[in-house]
DNA sequence: TATATTTGCTTAAACGATTAAGCAAATATA
DNA sequence: TATATTTGCTTAATCGTTTAAGCAAATATA
């Protein structure tokens, strides 16, 4: 298979012996080309396989069509549905998008950044890693004048689009389910409390137990990285404590994951002895047994809401940001792992 | 924050009052440049911010420097993993990618494709989607030059580039594995024989069986989608059978869980009543009760090769594409579900 | 000292598409 | 019929970088 040139709108123009920029603009369908050179142009470029060269286009027209997505990993029910509603709705309007992890590293996320704006992306939509404090690196973005959209791990500090759920109440929303089931005695395995949203879950807690006036003790709340392997030793160590609690709340569904194995294999009784509610709404709380309660962040809607904000500022001639928050009301999603009353 | 405009090679090149050829020289270290030239041009690069833009070196060199990755899905820890692996090699080389998913679906991965040539990649590395059988975009890429390279889902039809694990005695393995465990009745929950992989899978469960002399029998070999709803249904299928199976060899590890359901639902003993082994060695098979024996793809090596094999394509001017196998020796990972002798 | 080579730049064209400006022919308007 | 407008194109510049070709000055070689 030769490696044949590629047509460009030279090689069309040359075919019907009019100017190159008469067959862009009959490409474009501009008012000013007449039907008849439009149909001849368009047969031609048919003819030769004509592909538009992107990168010229781009070069010219000062805009690439490309958005960099950078999200902590793509390995989570959350974020590649958040990505797929992102793609969804940009592709419509003739955006690519170039996807990039964190691996919740900071460095990483730095060079994400750096190799973004290298690709001249015209915008960025970012869930932060859980190292990310510095940010240095998305002012930079700012900077340069690039639309700048977070999700999910935002940061208020940097003033830019922000869309989210309402993570105060959701820990609200849990608690009071706990209540109602009886439970009287509620800890919670939460993220980092430098990361907004996992703080956000910590203070919901925090007002949410007062208000119900259950005990709020600092042995029964604890920070976490949140994976499996820290799920399980957090809920160890709650189980070592002289008056344990009869429910967790645990931010995270891999983390409540962790924790579920470990309450299993103490045998302990699920939801008698110990509720659990986890954070996330990852397929895999549904299948597994107990099927475990989270919360159902709407990720498609997030990835909408992302998307669509992004294309507002593309309309807008000058960039102009500020701190602009979508939040959307999460759902709980009761299953057995608290569902005491249907038991 | 004001929208400044960006600085280019001009700009420097007027700061010092020299060409801008020498200053894109000087940075790209040219040995006709005097050290003393580029330190300058190096500090007023910094100082003006300077960002080179990636779009008009593409386009003048016809390199865009940008893969495109096509995967069904990238929430599965196998694609994801793969396209970590990719990612660090390519980026080393200062290439970055652009992931896409398909979601399974043909038309998708029609879609990504045209997107991805557009976007001018240099390069394609795809997994296909389940739903392809036509390969008439995958012969597009092709005569379009550009490198084409498969891994996992692939077509030998295409004769292009593949990377993948050996199906066929990975099936070998399990079977032998399973028979050492004492078991007498093997079923098979495949995925669709039009895919290359489960085909051979299904060829390797076959002949496997035949070797040991084992009863091989219609009602034991299954074709699935290998979603976790048809796990459910297709063991269900086979709890209903009059001559139940003692053993069965599910072709993904999704399909797995649902199987591992139901068999919990019914209370069956896992593995002494029946053994169960995975496909794909995901994470959860090690975190679940009983965890699920699996077949470890060595994913980060795939995308390792994978990337390699792009960048050799790169090396050579003439893009020759050719039926080039590289089939990697799967590794079987034994856990509870399977590992009678040890219970 | 005369010639050859190397050094350190400049000039100008190119990548492929877009677009402002312009111009002749066709058509409309007065 | 004379003028104004519209139509349908062309010309040429432009986006920012790269690179082949060239040229003068500095240095090396004979």
């Amino acid at each position: 298979m030769a490696n044949k040139k590629k047509a460009t709108i030279k090689d069309i123009a040359n075919v019907l012996n009019i100017s190159p920029a008469a067959v862009s603009k009959a490409l474009h369908d501009d008012s000013r080309i007449s039907e008849k050179t439009k149909k001849a142009v368009k047969q031609v470029a048919k003819n030769l396989n004509y592909q538009p060269n992107h990168l010229a286009s781009a070069l010219r027209k000062g805009k690439s069509n490309l958005v960099g997505v950078i999200v902590p990993r793509t390995n989570s029910n959350f974020f590649s549905s958040v990505i797929q509603s992102i793609e969804e709705v940009l592709n419509k309007e003739g955006y690519n998008i170039i996807i990039t992890q964190s691996n919740e590293s900071y460095k990483k996320e730095c060079d994400n950044i750096d190799a973004l704006l290298f690709t001249q992306v015209d915008g960025i939509i970012a869930s932060m890693a859980n190292e990310t404090v510095k940010l240095d690196y998305y002012e930079k973005v700012k900077s340069k004048g690039i639309p700048l959209i977070l999700f999910d791990r935002g940061e208020n500090d940097l003033n830019v689009d922000y869309i989210g759920i309402n993570d105060y109440e959701s820990s609200h929303m849990i608690i009071e389910h706990l209540v109602n089931q009886g439970c009287k005695r509620i800890a919670h395995i939460g993220g980092f409390k430098r990361t907004r949203i996992f703080n956000n879950r910590i203070k919901g807690y925090i007002d949410a137990i007062k208000k119900h006036n259950l005990p709020l003790e600092d042995e029964l709340l604890i920070e976490s990285s949140l994976t499996i392997e820290d799920g399980r030793a957090k809920m160890q160590q709650l189980l070592n404590l002289e008056n344990k609690p009869d429910a967790v709340y645990v931010a995270g569904d891999y983390a409540a994951l962790g924790a579920l194995q470990v309450l299993n294999e103490n045998k302990i009784n699920i939801p008698q002895e110990m509720a659990l509610v986890g954070f996330g709404d990852e397929p895999f709380t549904a299948l597994i047994k107990p099927s475990i309660s989270s919360i159902n962040q709407h990720s498609k809607e997030i990835g909408r809401l992302a998307a669509l904000t992004f294309l507002e500022h593309m309309k807008k001639d000058v960039v102009k940001q500020s701190l602009n928050k979508q939040i959307l009301d999460a759902k709980l999603v009761v299953r057995d792992s608290s569902d005491i009353s249907s038991n």
